[in-house]
DNA sequence: CACGTTCGCGCATAGTTATGCATCGGCTTC
DNA sequence: GAAGCCGATGCATAACTATGCGCGAACGTG
């Protein structure tokens, strides 16, 4: 199974019920028809931005980015960028990102919760978002992230 | 230093830089004339709820929980528990949470936030948050989690 | 104040994650 | 279509985190 696919699985996996170890996503993924390395995961669930949390009572889980504490918006995040990301072009160090009319904001909260290294910051139009980079490789790693979370390794330019 | 006291530090720190591991943020807390071993360190990590998370980018780092994500909130969550809670009471599986007038609501997430196991749920009033536990085992050990959290080791009752 | 409990905490170590290195397959370039 | 690149991944292992156990201090009781 290609990448961004398991990526999906993975959020939609985190979203449904708790994991509290790499080992025992990847035992889900795997019933699921997905096999994969704790390695990979460790590397998937750094791109998804997943955060591990441990509460007061003594368990221990991951946690998917955004407003994710509040319990209908889980999952949310990313599978927004991979919706309603069209398009990201470059122009040197600067990356142009398209959504769907009125969606420029929504999509703009979810890149800054990346916490891309490199992302000096963003602003969004209505169906636009235009990041700054710190440079022009950083801007080309940028975009290559965004189109692998949305699906589209070397999708649109 | 007494508990409560590192705890509040420790979100202080938190708040202000990011730190990649336990030994690295123990340092912080010896330079800061609180000395603590990763172990201790683990479970008051614990008691805050912090996360990990890790970027896209290759770092990782610990996060205070609650709207953490928005910069600016940062390490509001727990100061909002320890300053706001004036005094825990129990009745059988119930707990009475008083907080300063109008601030109820307030602390009623924040304590939802803690993701406490065994928390059923709370109502909020407005300067009375009443916490609804699985049982009276669990209601105790849930106010010695807000008193300790609120620096009131064996507060008031 | 002696006794039974509970809590906080260090130590040592089990349990989990992250990552350097080597491969492999897909793309791009001459 | 051979050579060079690059991303993705497994393996082995280093790095980091959680926890069982035991001790000592603090508290509640009679």
């Amino acid at each position: 199974m290609s990448r961004p696919h398991r990526l999906t699985r993975i959020a939609q996996l985190l979203s449904e019920r708790r994991f509290s170890s790499q080992d025992e996503l990847a035992e889900a993924l795997g019933r699921g028809g997905t096999e994969v390395t704790q390695a990979t995961l460790s590397r998937d669930l750094r791109s998804l931005g997943v955060s591990k949390r441990s509460g007061p009572d003594g368990g221990t889980w991951y946690e998917l980015p955004g407003p994710a504490t509040e319990q209908l918006d889980r999952g949310r995040q990313m599978v927004d960028l991979k919706v309603f990301v069209n398009e990201a072009r470059l122009a040197q160090n600067l990356a142009i990102v398209k959504t769907p009319p009125g969606h420029a904001s929504a999509v703009a909260r979810a890149i800054d919760m990346l916490e891309f290294e490199g992302l000096v910051g963003s602003v969004a139009g209505d169906d636009t978002v235009l990041c700054v980079l710190a440079d022009t490789a950083t801007a080309k790693r940028f975009k290559r992230h965004l189109d692998a979370l949305a699906g589209r390794i070397g999708g649109a330019r």
